[in-house]
DNA sequence: GCCAACGTTGGC
DNA sequence: GCCAACGTTGGC
């Protein structure tokens, strides 16, 4: 199992429409090294949600439902999408600053690569955040 | 709103 | 093939 962190914007796509949803196409990808992460996502591999902008924040968590097929939001065969399905909604998000002040998630690609909008995530640093997002479960 | 980082484009 | 100019993203 491979994790993820996928972008959005919350003024564009908000975590609380993609929970109403339950699942949607990440479309848009107009970046090669983006695309290539795209593609290499495997059915049920999990993604960190994070909304950048505004928030700067980790809110949630999705699943790879469908494996990379081409963006129907473009003719052009270069770009793909995959499917994503709502999986949990956290109960305390993990904000940027945080990950910044932490020193094994201030090492993540999300930071490394900030205009990235999808990027590898290392299975420590998803554990971390897990746990650090699910305080009641300790 | 500004700016840094980085990708893309096009002239040479 | 190099590099300057420009566009985009996203943090601050």
């Amino acid at each position: 199992m491979n994790y993820w962190l996928v972008k959005s914007e919350p003024q564009k796509y908000p975590i609380s429409r993609f929970e109403e949803d339950g699942s949607t196409i990440w479309d848009g990808v107009r970046n090669y090294q983006a695309r290539n992460n795209l593609q290499a996502m495997r059915l049920g591999d999990l993604c960190l949600y994070y909304h950048s902008n505004e928030g700067r924040e980790i809110v949630g968590l999705a699943r790879v439902v469908k494996e990379a097929f081409q963006d129907p939001t473009t003719s052009e065969d270069a770009w793909v999408v995959v499917e994503l399905a709502f999986e949990e909604l956290f109960p305390r998000p993990f904000g940027l600053a945080e990950m910044k002040a932490h020193p094994v998630l201030s090492k993540m690609e999300l930071i490394r690569q900030s205009r990235l909008s999808v990027v590898p995530v290392r299975t420590e640093e998803f554990d971390l955040v897990i746990r650090l997002t699910h305080p009641e479960e300790n």
